[in-house]
DNA sequence: CCTAAATAGAACTAATCTAGTACTGATTAG
DNA sequence: CTAATCAGTACTAGATTAGTTCTATTTAGG
């Protein structure tokens, strides 16, 4: 349907085990054992999302992870952003639209920015607090094994 | 970000065309002139959401496609969720979770459902009615060279 | 001051998925 | 009966993602 990568399925499911350690440092290690990802793959994450500055690091002995502010005051967008990257639109996204063969032709035009603001709107609605409380209206996740889909949305939906 | 294939980008390209067109027929190789797309990937695409049955196909020399609905009954979630497929979200999606290793852990649970849900609101609130009128927003389309993506909607939200 | 535990960062590989093509068959108007 | 058009399937090439590996840097504690 609409997917999302790996890495920021991750990525929030990483930051929820932050959020539920309260201030307290996490090493990598830690959350790759309470999470069973891979280590490598959750260093990648954590270090991203601590360029993005949701995360604070600290090294050495004693070091990890921590969030930078509380969890209500970062939401399912934010991390999803950080994580897929700016990541090229390429060409026809901006203001450019120099590389569009199709410019003329789809008059269509408008509806993607509109409903890029409907989907950021939602994402951005819920926050890690939410998503950290355990008494979700139903526990289900999706672990696909190579792509989380936001999926269901369309054909189950609620 | 968050991503779409290419052939929902293009599905809902040739259901504003055809919208347009205003009930009269229109063949593959009219939409894929029209709209600029290689004949095989629109014939492809026209074939999926008539057996979706948002279209109905006539055969024969004057045939073609045509709305079976009124373009005010059309949801972007409609045409998204007919052209990405059911396409296994595989294990750990529906009520089975079998497949994931991961399910004591994360207690991250309920996220994603909440999470869809929103963002399927969001794609059901927007009609193809409202998709074929020009005046939109802002003229923009995003067509990314292998991919579309439904991006800027973290970095550059409006 | 030296070592072990951590993070930082970049480069690389393999598997998966998407986009697009090609081919063959079925239907229908004229 | 023939040309136009839809129907369906199988295949290929390229792009992207997921995940790994290796090396460097920082720091607590003995």
């Amino acid at each position: 349907m609409i997917r999302i990568t790996r890495e920021a399925d991750y990525g929030i499911l990483l930051m929820t085990s932050l959020t539920r350690a309260e201030g307290q440092p996490r090493s990598a290690a830690a959350l790759a054992r309470q999470c069973r990802l891979p280590l490598p793959m959750v260093s990648k994450i954590l270090k991203t999302l601590a360029r993005a500055s949701f995360l604070t690091s600290q090294r050495g002995v004693q070091g990890g992870y921590s969030l930078t502010r509380p969890p209500a005051e970062i939401s399912a967008a934010d991390i999803i952003g950080a994580l897929e990257g700016p990541l090229a639109i390429t060409e026809c996204s901006g203001e450019s639209h120099e590389g569009c063969s199709r410019q003329d032709e789809c008059e269509v035009s408008g509806h993607w920015p509109r409903i890029n603001r409907a989907i950021h709107a939602a994402l951005q609605s819920i926050s890690l607090a939410e998503m950290s409380r355990p008494d979700a209206p139903r526990p289900l996740r999706f672990h696909s094994p190579s792509r989380t889909e936001i999926a269901g949305i369309v054909d189950r939906a609620v």
